[in-house]
DNA sequence: GTCAAATTGTTAAGAATTGTTAAATAAGCA
DNA sequence: TGCTTATTTAACAATTCTTAACAATTTGAC
């Protein structure tokens, strides 16, 4: 049974939430102040976090950002209609996905089992073989097949390519595509991950003019398009 | 009944993970003394084996290096969570995976039965004699036999083959290899590994241009991947 | 809107690594 | 010994990777 953490507020919406989530297998715990989040999430170890944005004590983004580093699972972000949403997902924060208030339990019901399952893909069948769409990555034979062709990478593409697939959907920085495959440090200036990416958008069949499989976010890095491979 | 041995300090998270793995039809032996695993290891051949890297007498990292040339299974890591993997399972470890502690069982369970999985496409049986899909390597006889037809290797040839058999699915380094083949120590720049597996690959109707038997992972070495003998 | 600065895309040259062949050397054996 | 086979070494070809250069694009200031 998974364990849910909930940092919410306002008590009427987090009572009805966790009733919502009990009745649906799920353990639920609920902290109202920000301050003492980031320990319960180290001593509870929750399957996924759900965190409201406005929040006393400390606000949901700070929290995301100073816990991301060192929690494994999905963190999930309650917020305001108009909250920029793209730079929370993105980089600086790092949360997986968000809901806007006032959220529907059933909405939010099926946030968190999408967060999980694609969580306990990456997490648990690390070495398992990767299926997205009519991609195939093997990881015990390195072998790639698109569209039932086999694609030849170099052996920099492959691990270019499975760091992308492992963390699909996720906007993923130079720094952490460099140290993930290269294993050394990153200086910041190095642009062989560049060269690479545009290879490989030529081996997956990507459009180079408009990529649809490995995009650009200007500024961030790159992002795998995990609905891109029908 | 698959045998696990687990080397692991701590008496309350060893005995938790035997009791979980026991339910689940595993045996379960637990070693907290680090200069005693690798004597376990050779008297009790388990099918897969379980260290934590601090562990009092020997540490796991030094165990794992140790048994690595002569234990042919998969080697599972306890880790901090701040402890840089890479390098674990990089070449100079050559662990097969790793968990973070505190270890949930049920996610050890799962890295446990998927490398078990991946591990199952090479079979011993009890003179030794190894089975990788339609690839027969008998160590008595030194015969190799693939898809019915004996193949007519020479001795350092065999020598390479059984190398890579005994450690099909991972990728072994030229030093590694030049070790285990020669028994001599490796220069750095010695090429003769190289000649050795351009013949081999032609030897077991490897793909020149392509290699799905015995890839080469740049900069690092070589793979013998284990799901390509059908 | 225009423009400059910053970032990214792409290409090609150069460096490093690997593949392969063949000659030179070593080893095995009648 | 002389012959055969195996192995090492050396040379060159092919591939992969890095670096550098320049083109194209995006952003933000005006």
């Amino acid at each position: 049974m998974s364990l849910i953490l909930l940092a919410e507020d306002d008590a009427r919406l987090a009572a009805l939430v966790k009733d919502y989530l009990d009745s649906n297998g799920f353990n639920v715990v609920i902290e109202d102040v920000g301050h003492n989040v980031p320990r319960l999430i180290k001593d509870l170890t929750p399957d996924i976090v759900i965190l409201d944005i406005m929040l006393p004590g400390k606000d949901g983004l700070s929290i995301c950002k100073e816990v991301r580093p060192t929690f494994d699972g999905p963190i999930l972000m309650l917020t305001a209609r108009n909250a920029d949403m793209d730079q929370v997902l993105g980089l600086e924060y790092g949360a997986d996905d968000y809901v806007i208030k006032p959220a529907e339990p059933r909405v939010l019901l099926a946030r968190i089992r999408a967060l999980l399952r694609r969580y306990q893909h990456v997490e648990t069948d690390t070495e398992q073989n990767l299926e997205i769409g009519r991609l195939l990555v093997d990881v015990s034979s390195r072998n790639v097949i698109l569209n039932d062709d086999l694609i030849n990478l170099s052996s920099h593409e492959f691990d270019l390519l499975l760091a992308f697939a492992r963390q699909a959907g996720r906007v993923l920085s130079r720094e952490y595509l460099f140290n993930t495959v290269y294993n050394r440090p990153y200086d910041g200036m190095d642009r062989t991950i560049d060269v690479r990416i545009s290879q490989l958008r030529k081996k997956l069949g990507d459009n180079p003019e408009n990529p649809f499989r490995i995009k650009t976010i200007w500024g961030k890095g790159y992002l795998f398009v995990a609905e891109a491979w029908a």
